[in-house]
DNA sequence: TGTTGTGCTACTTTTAGTCGGTTGTACTCA
DNA sequence: TGAGTACAACCGACTAAAAGTAGCACAACA
């Protein structure tokens, strides 16, 4: 990923922003979503163009749908 | 990708079906959609698990949003 | 002073994504 | 009947990028 995509940052920022509501640390999370401990601050970053099955994960872990992670793009 | 995933399926399925109401060949809406023609059909076929810059690519060509192409996974 | 949370970089492995071509099907029209 | 056209599935082979891991730095705080 050269740059920043609008929708990876929508994304992050939304991720981040469930996360902190729910009080989980970005280390927690990785846990339960099964997925390295750095890679959630990649995301929330926007560092990462994620694909779909990833973004499932996460939002699986975080108790909402793909789409509500992606609703105010 | 050794499998399908359920997320891919949904999302293919949904691409198809408005690639289709809307009259556009697979190769048309990869023209449109600035990805390559075999393309389109490996997500229709789930045999892709995309990224989510490419699927707003795809999304926005369909003049949709990736939230709506995910809406009833 | 040790523990927790996060950022950041560097790296290897795996997969996304491109490319050019072929094949099969279905439809149309001479 | 058969040539012509359009669409989509499928095929390796290739390049670019994501997945995934490890290590260190730093700040906040008990």
């Amino acid at each position: 990923m050269r740059q920043k995509s609008t929708i990876s940052i929508k994304f992050g920022e939304k991720v981040r922003e469930v996360r902190v509501s729910q009080g989980l640390s970005q280390e927690h999370l990785a846990h339960i979503a099964d997925v390295h401990r750095t890679y959630i601050g990649m995301i929330e970053r926007a560092e990462k163009n994620i694909t779909l099955v990833n973004a499932e994960k996460i939002a699986k872990a975080l108790k909402v749908s793909v789409a509500e992670l992606l609703s105010n793009v």
